[in-house]
DNA sequence: GATAAGATGTTA
DNA sequence: AACATCTTATCA
């Protein structure tokens, strides 16, 4: 088992939302582990105006304003969570939106930004967590490289439709539906 | 204080 | 194609 480290993390936003693919989310909850593989991902920056970031710190989105390796959660209509990796420097909004896992340990439910939430128990009370530590209740491990990756646009934004920043791993079985 | 929009998911 | 449902940001 090896941890995603800062490194990583500080990376450029699209090569971390790229390079996520394959990689394993972790959570420990209730003296359980949940895993599953990371196989749809995008990329948000503070440079465009789909991004949260993208006037600056609000109470919301100051968590992407931290170093790579935080995680952002976020409450959407009313009834959703939807769980981000903080990436680049500390001063710089970024972040990549995690929008499906492959479920391992049997789970399911995870195909899907909010639906993933629900399935590994992620709220608000997870926000700002360090995800580069396995004592962390969330974390990320290193994982298998995809064999193929597919790029499009992002899902479910009404400005800076055409930046080809979501990534999948081809032939997956559980990216989130369209 | 009020208002509109929202990185979704489910149902019809 | 509609809707459930309420936080967040923005404006007054």
């Amino acid at each position: 088992m090896v941890l995603l480290g800062k490194k990583f993390y500080s990376q450029d936003t699209v090569t971390v939302a790229r390079d996520l693919l394959g990689t394993i989310l972790c959570r420990r909850i209730n003296n359980k582990i949940l895993r599953g593989i990371i196989c749809e991902t995008e990329a948000y920056t503070q440079d465009e105006p789909a991004c949260h970031a993208f006037k600056g710190k609000t109470n919301r989105c100051n968590v992407m304003f931290r170093e790579g390796g935080f995680c952002y959660v976020y409450f959407i209509y009313g009834m959703h969570y939807c769980m981000n990796v903080v990436t680049e420097k500390e001063g710089r909004g970024c972040a990549v939106l995690v929008r499906a896992l492959e479920p391992l340990d049997g789970l399911t439910g995870t195909n899907g930004p909010s639906r993933l939430c629900k399935t590994f128990g992620i709220t608000k009370e997870l926000n700002g967590v360090d995800l580069r530590s396995n004592l962390s209740p969330l974390w990320i491990e290193k994982g298998e490289k995809p064999l193929e990756i597919v790029t499009s646009t992002r899902v479910g934004i009404s400005s800076a439709v055409d930046y080809p920043w979501r990534f999948y791993i081809k032939d997956s079985g559980w990216v989130s539906r369209k």
